[in-house]
DNA sequence: TTTTTTCAGTTGCATCTTGAAACCAATCAT
DNA sequence: ATGATTGGTTTCAAGATGCAACTGAAAAAA
């Protein structure tokens, strides 16, 4: 398909790779629908109003890079079935955050439906970043550092996270 | 720019809007810029090899959108100065999420520099979904909820967790 | 002061991607 | 057998992207 230059040259992270696989057009919306529980090409189509033609794009590329499964139902083979792998399922923090950032800097409409905690039916908290100990770490807490400049964690202090 | 149809009517959340401001191709590469330290035009262009018209573009689109701000400098009027708002800096879960999760399944190489925490120089805790008491949660303990259904925590629980 | 360089863009044009609508091939229901 | 449903292709117009060359204002050099 594509013939521009792929991102990966882009620098020395996953960033580049991640847009490779669910950067395009529409992406990041078939995965909105995959996480509410779409699963064939016609909800998708007809929830998100996507051209078939892209839709049928998309869908490949993410069964391609391991995102999606198609399966032809055994009772109806007429029926795909798309579903979330493992890999796809842990986009949902990304798809989450920035849904949650469209909401409270975009048109501040409240989403609906919310995912909530099945155990007391509370909305999980806003995606942040933390550190190793779970305390939320705000810009001004954050520096970056060379991957080879960092020291593990003294063995004491493991284990006091551990438990 | 663009006359294609906006994202705007694919639902009800947050993630059309926030696709229409940081949706389009290199945008989120130019945030990453951003959050390591890039603030000039010609630094976003040479690290990220994109073609001139589109780094202008889609700075322009940023800073439309609130995410970026541009000030020319006062000791030098020539050089133009941007910065991340606010609201540009809460995208980082977001991106570092994506980045985390392209490390991780893509091509797996470490990324470099690493976010930290000031404090311990530690490495920040992966991206998750958490419940408003910051237990970890996995896809199987979430659901969908209708907003209007969810009913407040108690107040003693509140208090419990504010504490 | 004139000349050169730097910075932040534009402009024009070729190429690639997206979108709308019509078409198609299996498979299933009657 | 006939018609409807599902999940796509195909075609072609329109929009977005990429490259290279150009511009204009401001600073630095000569």
């Amino acid at each position: 398909m594509g013939l521009r230059e792929p991102f990966d040259d882009a620098g020395e992270c996953g960033l580049p790779s991640a847009l490779e696989a669910i950067g395009e057009r529409w992406s990041f919306l078939i995965l909105r629908g995959a996480f509410n529980g779409l699963h064939h090409f016609e909800e998708f189509q007809s929830a998100l109003g996507i051209a078939r033609n892209i839709l049928a794009n998309r869908l490949g590329r993410l069964v391609e890079h391991g995102i999606l499964t198609r399966t032809p139902l055994a009772d109806d083979r007429r029926k795909i079935e798309y579903r979330l792998t493992e890999k796809g399922a842990e986009l949902l923090p990304v798809v989450v955050g920035l849904r949650q950032w469209g909401e409270r800097w975009g048109s501040g409409i409240p989403s609906t439906p919310v995912l909530v905690d099945k155990r007391d039916e509370q909305p999980i908290r806003p995606i942040r970043i933390m550190a190793h100990d779970k305390r939320e770490l705000a810009l001004a807490d954050l520096c970056w550092k060379q991957a080879a400049d960092i020291r593990p964690l003294e063995e004491p202090v493991r284990a006091a996270i551990a438990a």
